[in-house]
DNA sequence: GTGAAAGCGCTAACAG
DNA sequence: CTGTTAGCGCTTTCAC
């Protein structure tokens, strides 16, 4: 029993040794109900002892389809973006599914290089989370054409082909303002991105609305928009340090970026949440190991993986169309700790 | 000028419109020196007006092989594995090599299902770094037997195949246990995950090299083999308030769950470093955001990405062969900061 | 229940 | 510089 071990061996090296058909084989690995179970059972014995490995190029180029499902998204280092992906997985792997994970690194020409890619890579199905500077869709449109469906999660745009999966980013932003106004706080400064992204424009929508609603006057240099990264933190700290009139409150839009902001406060001698009130956005693990615990948002990441991955899937076997199911929102949660809540 | 946008078209269109083979078409689109540039720009010209994406399934059929690289990491939400797989992919987009990414989630039967997986998606190579509870290499021998070139890098079997590339945790062990014994700790606690992997079990060899060579009797109570999420850090810190004679200094090898070890400690009144000195590993950025800021190893994680990829590549190219060059070990660095500090 | 045959789209050896 | 030809391994009619 000495072959080759290089040597890949084929369907039709099985059929030859069985005396029956590559057709036969071909069928009996494929479970078809028109096979005898003993045929059946012989042939895939001898395929587990022959080492067979079925090659996906050939039956893919023959079938047209590749079974995989592309996955865009802007950045892998983040828990929210692990749990995302924790849950695709779980979707796609039960449904036999094989994904091609990109990440863009918040860039939109990575991302419009990722999507070509994805697309020249024949993906069945493309689930996407756009970066911060992405401009417009244009690179998607190759999938529309050829009718490829496409699933938006988190950071969406509103008027896209495609459906969507979110969060009530809008309510969540007025929730957490609302908290924050609640904890007796008057001068809220709300720190965030990108305004171009769905996610941070309705989260300000919502600030904007829970103050009006408590007749807080809104005031533009209390918003702050920059980056999200450590760097952005310092410096939007030593911004808040040096206004002669500091804010009470402050809602801002990522975890860590809180974080960072908190710890550079605190460094000089601001105390959180007596003198300023924080809120951040995530429930990212971080948020419960700094001092104070940190109020946030949790986003619901591993059902959003579920639910865009189902769709799609359910989409891909033509059990349910995406075409109607244009918007999908889950529920998220203010989750209150001691960053933002004053005993007064 | 209606096509179909459906119906994908082929080399056979274009050469069709233009009069010419099929050959022809497929070496110009391949920049193949033998063809005229005129022709080429011509072939260019109409693939792009077309749309034409080439078909991979065919190519790889056809070729052999699939210019395709598998990565297997033991988790994909961490600062450390994202910037490995930052400099992985680095290196094979400039080569022109795809990326399938598989995680293990510390699982070895995850692991196993996705070493099965990438060898029947036919990589041309594979990256991997192994889970917590990975006992042996029995499930990339299919890839050895097919002569698929393997290389580990940080969580690594000694004695395995395949190329290696590591940091040298024996002495990164050593130096952050010097730099505590430095600080005047007496009885340093060590906590670490299993030893089944080299990276544990060679930090604790240099911790305990370092305390031989300072006179300090090892104590196995000292040493905690626990996990290294959350909840483990919580019960760690849980046993260390139990301890009637408690450990002056810690070293954990994870700065997460240093932080979360921290952070309890200090909410019960430990004072950090004054009463317990820790150090952590990884050089995680939130090192940065706690207080006290955290002393902790610095891990190349993108170079190790880099060098793990190049070899690889390398080694695929035929420019040159990884069977030689065994193990590769990368420089890290202790970052001292202060919460390890002691200004007596 | 099984087989024969064609073809998915591309590439490479060979020929000119 | 370009064309002819064969075939990679699999699936799927159609036939028996």
């Amino acid at each position: 029993m000495k072959t080759d071990s290089r040597a890949d061996i084929t369907i039709y090296d099985i059929a030859r040794q069985l005396n029956l058909s590559a057709a036969t084989v071909s069928r009996a690995l494929k479970d078809h109900p028109a096979i005898n179970s003993k045929t059946k059972k012989k042939i895939n014995d001898l395929a587990t002892e022959l080492g067979y490995r079925s090659n996906n190029f050939a039956s893919n180029l023959r079938r047209g389809r590749t079974n995989t499902i592309g996955v865009l998204v802007h950045e892998l280092n983040s828990g929210f973006i692990s749990s995302v992906l924790a849950g695709i997985e779980k979707v796609t792997t039960e449904a036999n599914y094989d994904l091609l994970i990109a990440q863009s690194s918040e860039s939109a020409k990575k991302e419009i290089a990722n999507a070509n890619n994805l697309f020249h890579k024949r993906v069945d199905g493309l689930i996407a989370s756009l970066s911060f500077d992405t401009e417009n869709l244009a690179h998607f449109d190759p999938f529309v054409k050829k009718g490829i469906p496409l699933i938006f999660f988190d950071r969406v745009f509103e008027d896209s082909e495609g459906a969507k999966v979110v969060i009530d980013n809008f309510r969540a932003g007025y929730d957490m303002t609302q908290h924050l106004i609640n904890q007796g706080c008057k001068r809220i400064m709300h720190v965030t991105a990108s305004l171009k992204r769905n996610v941070y424009a309705d989260r300000l929508r919502g600030y904007k609305q829970a103050l009006a609603d408590n007749s807080i006057k809104y005031d533009d240099d209390l918003v702050v928009v920059n980056g999200l990264e450590e760097s952005d933190g310092i410096e939007t700290a030593q911004r808040v340090l040096r206004m002669k009139k500091k804010p009470d409150g402050m809602f801002i839009t990522n975890d860590f970026c809180a974080a960072v902001i908190m710890h550079h406060l605190q460094e000089e001698g601001i105390r959180i949440p007596e003198d300023i009130a924080i809120g951040g956005f995530n429930n990212d693990v971080m948020g419960k190991i700094i001092s104070p615990r940190l109020t946030t948002i949790d986003y619901p990441g591993v059902q959003m993986g579920e639910i865009a991955a189902r769709n799609l899937i359910s989409h891909l076997d033509g059990s349910a169309t995406l075409t109607h199911t244009n918007k999908i929102i889950i529920k998220s949660d203010l989750i209150i700790r001691e960053s933002s809540v004053r005993s007064s």
